[in-house]
DNA sequence: TCGCGAGTGTACCGAGTGGTACATGCCGGA
DNA sequence: TCCGGCATGTACCACTCGGTACACTCGCGA
């Protein structure tokens, strides 16, 4: 009856938060494979070349993750954790002026070394709006984790709450809208501009 | 030495502009592929299944076309075409505001019918940032072909040139990341609050 | 020293892919 | 009536895919 050659075939530990001997090997799999799907892309990767791109053999990938799937569940997840962790970083210096901080978070977000990131962060948004299961979850966080903190921003600048909210909601888009277009286009100094255009009306003249 | 049986073998007529017997039904396959994929993405199209979802072989599809690859640049390439007569549309009424053509214009981007061709627009920027060969031109217009009437408007307005640039790029900028929004979310009434803070900050309180 | 279990590689399976070869049916002109 | 060319279907090919079966090698406890 059993599907498989093993009484207990291939456990895939669950690792996750435990830091223990199995989690490590796993850790450490679920991070390279991270990297490599944000350098090359997350669409048509499969186990065989991604294996062979990490060091280890499409075999492995399903014996500590189970299947294809659970190991992109596994990659998404991954991934949005370090843009967590890159959103946690990015708290308001005390002594900066609004239009200063945002000046810094965009030049952060920016960063050439993250645009692999964010090319697969757009690259997962396509796929989640087909409904492609293990993207899905891309979804949930993509407005409402960053407007928490920029509705935070808002209100201590003075703002009510309703405009608060909608004010991050339009400073976000546009951040996004700025991103997607640098990333097509490459035009970093006309980007920039609009940018400095935005913060212009946003924050006023001043 | 042929690769293929018949010496003039699967024309895979060029059709395109011309509107002839072999075009006609070359334009109708590529229009029906490309409402298919607007409804069920363009990730993990196979020719079988296309041709099964509009009522023809796989077989025919290769006869038509030559390749899965040059069916998918003939895809993209209609679907940019209707992007573009969208945009044609979107002429301003003379008699209009600015902000109240805007608001027009945001009202008929987001109009449920289009949501489809606005979730392939989507996950072709996504396969087009990862450099897919048949998505790349997406990104060519993605800014360039609506940054033009866009500058217009805004020197029509009486905007310097260079302001009006960054005005205009700042404006789609918003717009684009508004429509993630609203696709990701659904939240039609909180983006559409959000685009009312941006059009009063964009347009003046007045 | 033995053995056992975890980790790993290799070979394999069925399914699905893009693409090809060939047969068949159909229609218009001689 | 016949015939040639086009459209289309069916069967097939080589390949890759995710996933499985099994053999092998270690290290460690008894």
């Amino acid at each position: 009856m059993a599907k498989t050659d093993d009484p207990n075939p291939d456990s895939h530990p669950q690792g996750g938060t435990v830091p223990g001997t199995d989690g490590d090997r796993r850790a450490q799999l679920v991070d390279a494979a991270v990297d490599h799907v944000a350098a090359h892309g997350i669409a048509d990767v499969s186990l065989r070349r991604l294996g062979a791109a990490i060091g280890v053999s499409h075999r492995m990938l399903i014996h500590y993750f189970g299947s294809k799937e659970q190991l992109l569940v596994e990659i998404v997840r991954t991934s949005e954790r370090r843009r967590r962790e890159l959103l946690s970083q990015l708290r308001l210096e005390p002594g900066l002026s609004s239009v200063e901080a945002a000046r810094r978070l965009w030049h952060r977000l920016t960063d050439p070394g993250l645009a692999g990131q964010e090319r697969l962060f757009f690259e997962l948004c396509g796929q989640a709006l087909r409904g492609r299961p293990e993207a899905v979850p891309v979804l949930d966080g993509l407005v409402s984790d960053w407007l928490e903190p920029l509705v935070a921003a808002e209100t201590a600048a003075g703002a009510d709450p309703v405009s608060a909210r909608n004010r991050a909601r339009f400073g976000l888009a546009t951040v996004r809208g700025l991103l997607l277009d640098l990333l097509a286009t490459g035009d970093r100094a006309g980007v920039d501009a609009a940018l400095e255009e935005f913060l212009r009306l946003y924050y006023g003249p001043e």
